[in-house]
DNA sequence: TTTTTAGTTCTGAAAACGAAGAACTAAAGA
DNA sequence: TCTTTAGTTCTTCGTTTTCAGAACTAAAAA
């Protein structure tokens, strides 16, 4: 069981709410909040299940659902069939990278589209175009970036 | 009524699942598919309604919705009392623009939980500051990123 | 004035989602 | 071997979402 104080607890929701926002479960959001807001770096299943007065099971999934995400991760100790579950914030990079290249498949998308579309309606047309090269544009000036910042 | 094509049909379901994995409802995204795939430039309420096999109440709430989320745009003829719809495919900049600006709130969140953490966590405290940072970085390189095109 | 047109708004029902509780499992301890 | 620990998986149930159908509205036509 962890001791939050009020403030923390508020942190918690309204972090919560913005990752509901974000188009995460309530029980997923909360949890992520909790790792990311409490001081101790790491919470055990019972610590985040008691704190945060969730079910054994709705405790699990949404675990599994921030480490499928990447947004958490655990380490064992050893001697200790416990696991010890924290919020990773190095991710951020790499996950920001792949949300952009995600955009390629909009990208295919939007080509299948234009070459499927009837080559009379010519302003339509190029509007795709215009809109397909904006985004190759756009997809690869923000890996650049996203790149530079590793070097710094 | 609008006729499609099989591989026109086969592309609204295709784009359309691609929206609604972007968080739009079903309806919302064929509607924005038939839009973007017919070769008609404009197409009336009973047009959709028709050629996606809506009810009304349906056509009328997914206009809406994609009205709102500036996806979609009507024009009306004098002497006629129909709206004619069409998809708005040059806001994707603005659009973009606005996403990547409403990451200011996550780093808002990110600031208010770093100054309420305790001081002694020092590694933890140290990554939320690179990722707020980062974040920083990341938007205003981004903007620049998107009026450089406009530019062009 | 009544009817038609072009939608909008208001129920209500089906389906999908999220979480609780209980049953289960696999490893460790007694 | 039997029990406890640390979770996982299955079932059920309450919400929420999404859509259809019906009732409604406002403007134009007859």
């Amino acid at each position: 069981m962890v001791q939050l104080t009020e403030k923390q607890k508020e942190l918690i929701e309204k972090f919560g709410v913005i990752q509901e926002q974000m188009g995460l479960a309530p029980a997923p959001s909360r949890v992520n909040s909790l790792l990311t807001i409490s001081d101790e770096n790491e919470l055990t299943f019972d610590d985040i299940r008691e704190t945060l007065n969730l079910s054994k099971s709705a405790t699990s999934n949404a675990l599994h659902v921030l480490i499928a995400l990447d947004r958490i991760g655990y380490k064992t100790k050893s001697g200790d069939r416990k696991k010890y579950f924290y919020s990773k914030l190095d991710q951020w990079k790499s996950k920001f990278k792949n949300d952009i290249l995600a955009l390629n498949g909009y990208i295919e998308m939007m080509k299948e589209i234009a070459i499927n579309r009837n080559p009379e309606t010519i302003e339509y047309n190029q509007k795709l175009d215009e809109l397909t090269n904006f985004m190759e544009y756009f997809i690869e000036e923000t890996v650049k970036i996203i790149d530079k910042w590793g070097h710094k």
